[in-house]
DNA sequence: TGAATAAAGTGACTTAGGTCACTTTTTTTA
DNA sequence: TAAAAAAAGTGACCTAAGTCACTTTATTCA
């Protein structure tokens, strides 16, 4: 159980940080980060903003993780990416005044601090450094969605539960991948019964084994081969 | 037939700029601009760059149209982007050192003018407004790749290729969607027989009309219904 | 701690949409 | 302008993956 006050988080010995946009930042510029932010604890399925309400600012993941989903025609999830420790998260609608078309939720109780709009947009400004970081981290996010929408019209979904389950063993570093089915077959982008069947195959295929709803990669090099197919 | 040396086409009375990110430049801005870029004149289905190239500078389309795609695993191209006159394409490779990761081909003879990577690099520095508008426009980009993501994962071909029509005929604006078969199913997702018995559908239900290849759209209304299932 | 609720998993059935193998039409280009 | 090449269009067939209706197993929380 994590700390729900947590007033011990300040940005000076934040571990997520150093995986995160600000690692660049010298000292003066996370004391001014530190004071800007405010802290909270989130508990699991706890939503941080809503498709359709407008962006107040930024949240910074200290622990824990989120999805990021929007919501096609019959309100089905489609989940477009899971932040993990470090990750900024809502910062791609700070640059324009409309409103977000995500939904962020927790997956897992988390610490998250939050920096107001006016404070990330000054950082922004003023430092050539982060600019230039996010700048690069959009276009990358860029190049990521187009792979993202190729394997979606392309891909069987069995090469596809394939590609999500390596992203995912990347965002779920030395832990074993812990999502409900529904939210898996959420992100891959098929039916949760359909995507319980595949992996079952690949359990008796000796590619993956499960403890539960987690699952613990056996075979990577054959996700990889079944995920360029 | 395009005058293929248009010696003429100077930035100060390019028609394209009043919807490119170039729309805020003062008059000193684009005698800048115009001395900075080279014109050249494009034929049908010529690269402008190519998938795992490196990057040089960006195009600026002033006339003609353009396809953005990336290649999946047996070949076949998914177009994610069809740009057209006063769109600057490739911008997004300039923030990284990266190669790129799409391929940008022309749909028709098209004149088109380049900026190299420290020209336009330069403008970005040095021009608030530039850097302000690229930072909307990769958000919203990144904003309309989710939908395409949802889309491509939830909705049917049928909806998908509604949907498609009526993205398209926001860029083929005042004249009718030109694009063979192939490229179309490419851009919904599907195979070319599926597109061209969908299209034939859509025909006798009396929602679009076919001139030769061309496509006119005669109930837009229906469309967004079919594109909402 | 055990009842209630949610998630995981199974089986039977259906169908959207892919593939292959063609013919017909249009566009290129020699 | 005719031959070649590319694109459009058709028909038959197949299967990946969706849907529905359940049972079983975990979680939650009162």
């Amino acid at each position: 159980m994590l700390d729900k006050s947590h007033k011990h988080v300040t940005c000076e010995n934040c571990l997520a940080k150093q995986n995160s946009l600000f690692k660049s930042f010298c000292d003066e510029e996370v004391k001014d980060l530190n004071v800007a932010k405010s802290c909270s604890y989130f508990k699991k399925n706890q939503p941080l903003f809503i498709e359709g309400s407008m962006p107040r600012g930024v949240f910074c993941l200290n622990k824990g993780k989120v999805k990021i989903f929007s919501r096609g025609e019959e309100g089905k999830e489609q989940i477009i990416h899971v932040a993990k420790e470090g990750e900024i998260v809502g910062f791609r609608a700070m640059f324009s005044e409309e409103p977000y078309k995500v939904t962020a939720s927790t997956l897992e109780e988390s610490n998250i601090c939050f920096i107001s709009k006016s404070d990330f947009l000054n950082l922004v400004d003023t430092n050539v450094t982060l600019r230039n970081g996010i700048m690069r981290e959009l276009s990358a996010e860029l190049a990521n969605r187009v792979t993202y929408i190729t394997n979606m019209a392309q891909k069987s979904v069995r090469g596809r539960l394939a590609f999500a389950l390596i992203l995912l063993q990347e965002i779920y570093t030395g832990e074993m991948i812990n999502l409900t089915r529904e939210d898996l077959a959420n992100f891959v982008g098929t039916a949760t019964e359909t995507l319980i069947r595949l992996l079952k195959d690949f359990k008796d295929e000796g590619i993956i084994q499960t403890h539960g709803r987690k699952i613990e990669i056996l075979d990577h090099e054959e996700l990889i081969t079944i995920s360029g197919t």
